[in-house]
DNA sequence: ACAGTTTATCGAACCGTTTCGACTGTTCCG
DNA sequence: CGGAACAGTCGAAACGGTTCGATAAACTGT
């Protein structure tokens, strides 16, 4: 590779004028400037970008950490996300912790050492819960996701409240009264405000929650597919609808119903958050509120970039930017029949 | 953050020294040893990754390139490559190139240019299509999934031709033998190999493969439903068995067929390579080849580590890792009902 | 014509490492 | 007992850039 040196030489001036014309060509003359720029193409000249990070302290690589990037959510984050840094001549870093905190903590540990400029995180440990390790990341970061309590920061997210909000409604105007709820982990932020928008629903309209028809676990199909077990198979009062937390959840519980022999949606109506992909393609097709992911990735983007660009990041204001889902109704939920 | 400066100063030793006793402990005192260790506690020291990779020419960063990686298939890749990666100390960037092939010129010319010390990448390009921003490529990688003619690497993938060759032998002795094939784009190495299992196939069964029925295109969902589509409403010589070439163009030759109120597997049978998530969630459950993809990302990666650890990477041969997929059968191939 | 200002360029220091060759002081062996 | 071999440490030169302060030349206005 050949160095600024080489153009310096070639060009036969100096190696700070080579950089100055680079990085400030306002700052050189016309001559010179005409000079350089034929001597960086003659010997293929690009600045060496870590040479460039060693020196301004900072690298042009940015991480980005989910729980898992196999779950197509995060798969079009991270397309997004990339397309944008790619924009701006960035590079992006993943990592999947698994939904482990422990690995949270080596990874952001692992990436703040010096090596990114700014980190994109959809955090696993619940709102509440300690997150020193991330208060005291000493780099612009955005929170994806899942907003933490004690964390000052940029965070971009869905209106968790309203996803599951709309839904309840639209269950309790079919008809439905008897929602069975598979909710998420208790403590996490998603999980919480999914929880209190179906409460908050059914109550408004005058309907009593019954404790026993919500089921908290992890974000997975597997809880999902043990919830509308264990939901669809009581004695009484079986639920006429089930409202899933996830995508993948929704899944769980709709293989629940198959398997039980119990169809969707004539015997129940089953409705999720988040879409699913190919979603057109599993009958029935789930009534569901989707989160509009890309706009979420840009927006964390752009925000990310604000902050790293920015000469001094603590100065800009921090932001929430809450983005409503979209209700998209299909044949999985249907009007209650009298029986 | 501290700097090597700051612990040798502390530890009342040279920088040089501070750097030994780091990299190379066996050539330092025991003395020594311990007050640089106790130092750099102190003084909560690690090494400075960027300024490592540019005194030493590479980074602890390793690239994937994929062209899409909403896919699952890369999905799964990338969290397996990840946890290598991790293993070994090192990072990932991820880059998608949307399987354009400027695009994918761009991505490599970059990642070589923050100097990652190795890439493993999945082409676009076809098989015999030039190649030379590839080869050369000045470090270690490893082609994935797409071997590259003119490209001499390491190269991990599945047996693409004994993938379609287990499917097509599946359908013909379920008694079909009027098989449509939706196939991949022409001249990329998978879509060639598989198209070859296919017709071989066909052939050794004394059956005749009407080039009518067999239709190349993007490995995507759209090119699944109209192929589809189009096979099955031929006038003449309708398909009763279909096999796609991916699991999307499985998917949507599956749309297909229920938009045209064509019953799978009653009417026709339907197999394609390559699992989908959740698999058994869509109705019918389909017939697959999948491939060995958590070994195939270990291979990989172990293939890329070791070339990177080695003294001289170009004294490793070069080596092509074939793994077999396996046949899963499910409900969306079926015997041949004589009509 | 001269001090004062502006403009264009340059040398040198620096970012935080690694590594090579040189310099000590011991130990070994004939 | 003297020189060779060796272990342990160090200074300095890279790696490839950016940037600050200095310098010289070219302009201002009076």
């Amino acid at each position: 590779m050949s160095s600024i040196r080489d153009v310096a030489r070639i060009a036969g001036v100096s190696i700070s004028t080579v950089s100055l014309t680079l990085n400030h060509p306002e700052r050189v003359s016309a001559e010179t400037m005409r000079k350089v720029a034929e001597a960086a193409r003659a010997v293929g000249y690009t600045a060496n970008p870590i040479a460039q990070s060693l020196k301004r302290g900072k690298s042009r690589l940015i991480g980005m950490v989910v729980a898992d990037i196999t779950n197509p959510f995060f798969g079009k984050l991270l397309l997004e996300v990339e397309r944008c840094a790619m924009e701006a001549d960035y590079l992006v870093v993943v990592c999947d912790t698994g939904g482990r905190e422990a690995s949270e903590r080596a990874i952001l540990a692992h990436l703040s050492g010096q090596l990114v400029s700014g980190i994109i995180l959809s955090p696993c440990g619940s709102y509440d819960g300690p997150a020193d390790h991330i208060a005291r990341l000493n780099m612009p970061f955005v929170l994806f996701d899942h907003k933490l309590n004690g964390v000052q920061s940029d965070f971009v997210g869905t209106d968790n409240q309203l996803a599951s909000a709309m839904l309840t409604e639209h269950l309790i105007r079919l008809g439905h009264s008897c929602i069975g709820y598979i909710g998420g982990p208790p403590g996490l932020h998603t999980a919480e405000k999914r929880r209190q928008g179906f409460v908050d629903t059914m109550l408004a309209s005058g309907l009593d929650v019954d404790p026993a028809l919500i089921m908290d676990g992890p974000y997975c199909g597997e809880h999902g597919y043990e919830a509308a077990m264990r939901l669809m198979t009581r004695r009484t009062g079986r639920p006429t609808a089930l409202l899933a937390a996830s995508n993948v959840m929704a899944l769980g519980a709709l293989q629940a119903c198959n398997d039980l022999t119990i169809s969707c949606p004539q015997e129940v109506s089953l409705a999720g958050i988040d879409d699913v992909p190919w979603s057109n393609l599993i009958r029935p097709r789930i009534t569901v509120a989707v989160q509009p992911i890309e706009e979420m990735a840009r927006k964390a983007s752009q925000m990310l970039m604000a902050r790293i660009a920015a000469a001094d990041p603590a100065t800009i204001p921090f932001r929430d930017v809450i983005l409503a889902p979209r209700l998209v109704i299909r044949e999985s939920t249907l009007v209650l029949l009298k029986s």
